[in-house]
DNA sequence: TTGACAAGTAATCGGTCGTTTACTATAATA
DNA sequence: TATTATAGTAAACGACCGATTACTTGTCAA
C-alpha cells in the first residue's frame, strides 16, 4: 500500500492552482516530492493524466458537497417546481455554508484557483467556468427566488436582477479572500458576507428573520 | 519607419491574456506574424521584455484613463476631504463610464485578463489583482461614500459593507461579460449593471435621481 | 527459497524552449 | 555611388520539456 499517488496528486494540486497547468513541469512536481520524475510515471500514465485525476476528483468532490450541504430542498418530478418549501433561514444557512466552505477547504479554494487560471484558453473551460463560478450560481438563485416569490416568502421583483445583487458579493469577497493568509482577517471578510446576507433578507423577504438564533448547518 | 514593434506587443498581448505568460512561447508569437522568432528580437531583448512593455503600457492606460474619466472630483489638499460635491448622479455616469471601459476597450479587458491569470503566481502579482480589480475598488468607493455621508448626500450605515454591496457586481458581470462574444447579451448585462446602480441610488442617496435625463460623460 | 511484482533510479530519447550568431536584403544616408 | 543601419532569415546553442527505457531494489506470496 502506497501513498505516493496521493501525494503526487495533492503536490500537483498545488502547482497547477498557483501557477497554471503549462507552467507546471514534471521536474517541479517530482521535485517537491524528493523524487525523480520517471517515478511519477509509475503512477500515472502522463502529465495530463495528472491533471484530469485532479479535475475529476475536485469536481465529484463539488457534486457531492452540493448534494450533501443542500441545495435547498431540490426537486426532479419533472413538475414546474423546483424547490419545495425554501425558508428564508434556509437559504441564509446555505449561503453561509457555501461560503465557508468555497473559502475555507482546500480542494475548493484550489479548484476554484485552476478554473480562474483556465478560463480564457477555450470555449469549454469558459463554459465550466462561468458553470461554477459565473452565470451557474446566478442562474441557480435566480429560480431559487422566483419560486420563492410565487409561495410568497419574497418579495416581488426581478430575479435575475436579485440574484445578481445576491451573489455578487459572495463572487467578489472569494477573491478578496484569496489574497490574504492572515485568518483573522479571513473572519472579516465573513463577516461582511453574513452582514450582506442579512441586510438581503432584511429587504426581500415577506417575514424576518430572528437575528438572535445561530444558525449551523 | 517600422510597426512590427507595435504588432508584436498586441499579438503577445493577445496570447499572454489568453493563456499567460509561461504558456505562450516566442515561436507561437512569431508564427502569428509570420515571421521568424529571431526576428523578435531585434526589437525587444528577450521574451520577460515582451510582457513588462505591454504591462507598463497597460498600468499607464489605466492610469491615464482613471485621471480623464474622473474619479469625481479627487483632490489632495492634504486635508481629511478625498472628494468634493460629489453627486449621486456624477457617481452613476462615473461607474457606468467604467463599466463600459472595463467591458469594452480591448486593452482594458485583456489587462484584466492577464492579472487575473498571473494573480497566483506570488505575491506581488495578488497585491497587484487586488489593486485594480479586488480591494482596491472598494476601498476607494468605501472613502467615498464615507465623504458622501458627511456631506449629506448618502445615508449614514457602514460605508465599508456598502461599497462591497456597490462594487461586487461590478466585478461579477466583467467576468459573465468575458464569457460572451454576443453583443446583444454583452449590452443586457450592461442593462443589469445599470439597473443595479440606479437600484442602490434608489436605496441610499437622499435626493433622488432624475430617471428621464440621460447621462454622458 | 524462489519468482513476480511494485516502486523507485539514472540515463536517454526526440522536441521545444529562449536566445544568440552569422548572414542577407533593403533602404536611407554620406 | 559607397556606406551604414535596419529588419529580416536560417541555423545552431544549451537547457529543459514530457516521456521511455533498462536496471535496481524491496516485499510478499507460492
Amino acid at each position: 500500500m502506497s501513498n505516493t499517488k496521493e501525494k503526487i496528486l495533492l503536490t500537483a494540486l498545488h502547482l497547477f492552482a498557483q501557477d497554471g497547468y503549462e507552467a507546471v513541469s514534471m521536474s517541479k512536481i517530482a521535485g517537491k516530492l524528493s523524487i525523480t520524475k520517471g517515478a511519477l510515471y509509475k503512477h500515472y500514465k502522463n502529465k495530463r493524466d495528472i491533471f484530469d485525476t485532479i479535475f475529476e476528483r475536485l469536481c465529484q468532490l463539488d457534486i457531492e458537497r452540493s448534494r450533501k450541504a443542500g441545495v435547498p430542498e431540490k426537486e426532479f418530478d419533472g413538475a414546474t417546481k423546483l424547490f419545495r418549501n425554501v425558508s428564508t433561514k434556509s437559504v441564509k444557512a446555505y449561503m453561509q455554508s457555501q461560503f465557508q466552505y468555497w473559502t475555507n477547504d482546500e480542494f475548493a479554494c484550489n479548484f476554484r484557483k485552476i478554473l480562474t487560471l483556465e478560463q480564457y484558453r477555450n470555449l469549454e473551460a469558459t463554459n465550466l467556468y462561468q458553470k461554477v463560478l459565473g452565470r451557474g450560481p446566478v442562474d441557480f438563485i435566480e429560480d431559487l427566488f422566483r419560486e420563492m416569490m410565487e409561495e410568497g416568502t419574497w418579495r416581488k421583483g426581478d430575479p435575475k436582477q436579485m440574484a445578481v445583487e445576491f451573489y455578487a458579493p459572495f463572487y467578489l469577497l472569494l477573491s478578496i479572500s484569496d489574497a490574504t493568509s492572515d485568518n483573522e482577517e479571513k473572519e472579516k471578510i465573513a463577516d461582511i458576507f453574513t452582514a450582506h446576507i442579512d441586510c438581503f433578507i432584511e429587504k426581500y423577504a415577506t417575514s424576518k428573520l430572528q437575528n438572535n438564533e445561530d444558525i449551523q448547518i
